[in-house]
DNA sequence: CGCTATGATTCCGCTTCCTACCA
DNA sequence: CTGGTAGGAAGCGGAATCATAGC
């Protein structure tokens, strides 16, 4: 099976985390048990860990809808999850050698990333400047790679000796000249109609301090005329390299100036047509604008599941009474009972809209399409620093019916529309502050530079905030971003003594260090969340810290079954083997007086956690294990598995095959697409239909020349899966389907003729065709079993070889994708790919093996990570 | 410490866009 | 060649989570 396969890959090395499992059914919303409370145990000391545990003789697996006992999710788990082999017992055998000792049997063109990644392996040379070491330590990579990673790996690091005191000047001063020397910027930015009053204020006014000389090369640039195309290159070529900058302050103040058009809010509600009313007991009731919109909120998601749902419809309909109190039904209509209610009229109008819009003709979608874009231009980017930066998500999020994930308690709420009163703007000191596109002031106006967002509200449902950022692309986001994988790296050099350190307080006399410990493997190995606490009105999701009782249960001898809702209210289900004293360790934070509801981690937060993290590393945190696993762990499987010699094909699924890996670990889930089965059976049916041209072809070349048959060996073999029966049916399905295409055509043909008041043609003509492919199907069935055939075009040796070679070309091609595409039918790639892979790894693969990464990144991924793009085919994690 | 406020990241589902295929 | 389609992939929206500072 697929999933064996993958297991089998990562079997070899111990070192990384517990990579495959057998995801069990994907299901949402299984609700495990309400209540948030959780005692904690005494708090005594773990005097020993011989707690006696035959005697209670646990149900070990009553809770799981899994076949978790010998059945097949279970045996095929305990292939898949390895054990984590270390001496049992023996702290003092510490993971990384282990980590070294896996590396060595890897394969030799490894040894080269080895000395690359040694500089993680001691702890004790952890302190020395890595970039340093590095290329010093490295004499095998070529000049060229060793100062390239130099460079791109800390930036920072240049050689000038800069004292980091006021970090915006500083930076500033950087990013000047840098900016000038390496990229070539032709100060010929053109926008034709936009922006140009935006520009300039605040720049000249700032001039001084900050960098002003984008913002007036922009409006200098004006003069000339371009085609859009152009403009949108120039634009391209002139993005800020900050990366080849000096960005480096302490972090704290992100931008110096900041100017932007706030939020755009959603227009006003259009109240329905005079004659679409909703019903009430029977008859059709006249609601007032603000009651009628937010019936209209249910009644679009009539046909949705959402609809069927008690608590949707009863936190939908308890809000809706709040407003219908406000603004009640004309006429005295009392609306009381929600069974009484028929909203089909509202949905039915909506249904008819949307079908309305969707056969509108193009140009006018089209048309209508560039008012609304032109409108929202102006929202899209800002001005930070003088530089012009798209904004991520500037609409204010219009009103509607919560949709919380899962069991959400507040799913079906109302979510109340925000206007101007309820925005907080961020923007700089002097810049013009926009003025809404609705009525209303802004709640606030702030300057605070030490922040990234734009705007902000409070929103109703969680009393929580949301934010207007820049989008993905930005330079904030990209350094953040960067930073993120740079802080995962710094991981490398500490990983080894944490775990050590982990190992050893598995045994530890006092219960929190045992339990904080047994959780850092947990979130080491199996990569899962930290799992902050959550509130009574969140859906009851957990992460490692908030697991309880019910959530892992006890296989002896060795492994225990994780299954839980995770965020999104996602399942993680894994049978994972681990060493004794993780398996001993769970049975006692399970022990007496716990039970279901009670946390496991009794003795653990976040907070905690992560605090004892941070004293290995700044900013080390549960996350960064994530992000450090994933990305390690993609590394190595590229390392390991990419076919030097194959074809583009091969290496594009090694690429899949490790990225797999990693959205398994981080068990990033997508459901089986419902027609998955008939896209594989057709698969298979089109790579059987290319054997049987193969065959055709091979058997046209015999014809041409019995004496082949000896010449070609290689060829005489029959193609395998498609056996005699299997042919008969293929050239009866095909008859018939080309007498059926015939038949069509013709019917078809004459209808046009007799629309454009011609003749039509006789039934004769027909009939000729059908007769000619059955001729020609009957001949196929006299070759059958000939071993010959006849060849169309031209019939020489070499024109049927060099179609046989494309044939086992596509055949080929057709295989792989087909491999890849089962394999990966439940599993999501892409959240991986965005969050957790060092893009970087991406592009040196690709450098590396001449594959165009346009085939792996999207669009918006090379416009997410350009600081990525310069990394040299060297390049480690 | 735990709690709250705030900030930032991660993540999935729905919609839209794209593309390979077909008539 | 061309318009029409289906099925995926990409994009977007917004929910869910993580994290930290400050009380």
């Amino acid at each position: 099976m697929a999933k064996n396969q993958i297991l089998t890959d990562s079997d070899s090395d111990d070192d990384t985390p517990l990579v495959a499992r057998s995801n069990g059914t994907r299901s949402r919303a299984a609700k495990a048990n309400g209540n948030g409370k959780r005692p904690h145990t005494s708090d005594e000391e773990l005097s020993d860990e011989d707690v006696p545990l035959a005697k209670r003789a646990k149900p070990t697996n009553g809770a799981s809808a899994k076949p978790s006992s010998s059945g097949s999710a279970a045996a095929s788990t305990s292939t898949t999850s390895r054990l984590l082999k270390e001496e049992d017992s023996s702290d003092d055998e510490p993971l990384a050698s282990q980590a070294s000792d896996t590396r060595h049997i890897v394969s030799p063109e490894k040894i080269k990333d080895e000395s690359d990644s040694d500089d993680d392996v001691p702890l004790y040379q952890a302190s020395a400047n890595g970039a340093g070491k590095k290329s010093a330590a490295k004499p095998k990579a070529n000049g060229k790679a060793a100062a390239a990673s130099d460079s791109d790996s800390k930036p920072a690091k240049t050689k000038v000796p800069r004292k980091r005191v006021k970090k915006e000047e500083d930076s500033d001063a950087d990013a000047k000249p840098l900016k000038k020397a390496r990229t070539p910027r032709k100060k010929v930015k053109v926008e034709e109609d936009d922006d140009s009053d935006d520009d300039k204020p605040l720049a000249k006014s700032l001039a001084a301090k900050a960098d002003s000389k984008a913002a007036k090369g922009d409006s200098k640039g004006k003069g000339k005329a371009k085609t859009k195309k152009e403009a949108e290159e120039a634009e391209e070529e002139e993005m800020f390299k900050w990366w080849e900058a000096n960005m480096l302050g302490d972090g704290t103040q992100k931008w110096q100036t900041l100017e932007h058009s706030g939020v755009l809010f959603p227009p006003p509600y259009v109240p329905l047509p005079s004659d679409v009313k909703m019903l009430y007991n029977g008859k059709p009731a006249t609601l007032p604008p603000e009651s009628e919109e937010v019936a209209g909120f249910f009644g679009a998601m009539l046909e949705t599941t959402h609809a069927q749902d008690q608590t949707f419809c009863n936190n939908f309909f308890s809000d809706w009474l709040k407003i219908l109190k406000k603004y009640p039904p004309a006429g005295g209509v009392k609306i009381t009972e929600f069974g009484k209610c028929d909203f089909r009229p509202m949905y039915e109008h909506f249904a008819a809209e949307i079908a309305r819009r969707k056969s509108m003709p193009a140009a006018e979608k089209k048309a209508l399409k560039a008012e609304k874009d032109a409108a929202e231009e102006k929202y899209t980017f800002c001005l930070l620093d003088g530089r012009k930066e798209k904004v991520g998500n500037f609409r204010a999020e219009p009103p509607g019916l919560f949709r919380g994930r899962g069991d959400h308690p507040r799913r079906g709420a109302l979510k109340f529309r925000i206007g101007p009163e309820d925005i907080i703007l961020n923007i700089g000191k002097e810049a013009k502050i926009p003025v809404p596109n609705i009525p209303g002031e802004w709640k606030k106006v702030v300057h605070d530079n030490t922040v990234t967002w734009l705007a902000n509200w409070k929103e109703n449902i969680n009393g929580s905030f949301k934010y207007v950022f820049l989008a993905a692309g930005s330079s904030l986001k990209g350094q953040s971003d960067m930073n993120k994988f740079e802080k995962a790296r710094e991981l490398k050099k500490h990983v080894d003594k944490i775990r050590k350190d982990y190992n050893a307080d598995l045994k530890s006399k006092l219960s929190a260090d045992r339990q904080r410990a047994t959780a850092m493997y947990f979130i080491d190995r199996l990569a899962l969340r930290a799992g902050n606490e959550k509130g009574d009105d969140e859906a009851d999701t957990v992460g490692c810290c908030s697991l309880r009782y019910e959530h892992i249960t006890l296989q002896p001898p060795d492994e225990l079954v994780f299954d839980f809702l995770g965020k999104d209210s996602i399942r993680y289900y894994n049978v994972v083997k681990v060493e004794p004293q993780i398996f001993k360790n769970i049975r006692i934070f399970k022990g007496p007086p716990k039970e279901t509801g009670d946390a496991i981690f009794d003795r653990v937060t976040t907070t905690t956690l992560n605090k004892h993290l941070a004293s290995y590393m700044k900013g080390l945190t549960a996350k960064v294990f994530r992000t450090y696993n994933a990305s390690i762990t993609f590394q190595e499987q590229l390392d390991k598995c990419t076919p030097k010699d194959g074809t583009v094909a091969e290496k594009l699924a090694a690429y899949n095959q490790a990225n797999r890996m990693v959205a398994i670990l981080c068990n990033h889930q997508k459901s089986v697409s419902k027609n998955h089965g008939t896209a594989m059976e057709n698969m298979a049916q089109k790579i059987r239909a290319l054997k049987y041209q193969r065959m055709k072809l091979r058997h046209g070349l015999f014809a041409l020349d019995p004496k082949l048959k000896k010449k070609r060996k290689n060829l005489a073999e029959d193609e395998s899966d498609i056996d005699d029966e299997w042919i008969v049916k293929y050239e009866d399905e095909t008859r018939a389907k080309e007498i059926e295409k015939a038949q069509k055509k013709w019917e078809k043909d004459n209808e046009k003729l007799e629309a454009e008041g011609k003749d039509t043609l006789d039934e004769s003509v027909v009939e000729a065709k059908i007769s000619k492919i059955n001729d020609e199907y009957d001949r196929l069935k006299e070759e059958r079993g000939t071993g010959q055939a006849e060849v169309k075009g031209k019939k020489t040796e070499e024109n049927i070889l060099t179609n046989i070679a494309k044939l086992d070309e596509r055949i080929h091609t057709m295989k792989i994708q087909m491999v890849d595409r089962e394999e990966g039918k439940e599993v999501a790639l892409g959240t991986s790919k965005i969050n957790y892979l060092d893009p970087r790894i991406t592009q040196a693969w690709c450098k590396t093996h001449n594959v165009p990464i346009e085939k792996l990144f999207s669009k918006t991924l090379m416009v997410k990570f350009p600081w990525a793009m310069e990394v040299d085919g060297e390049w480690k994690f």
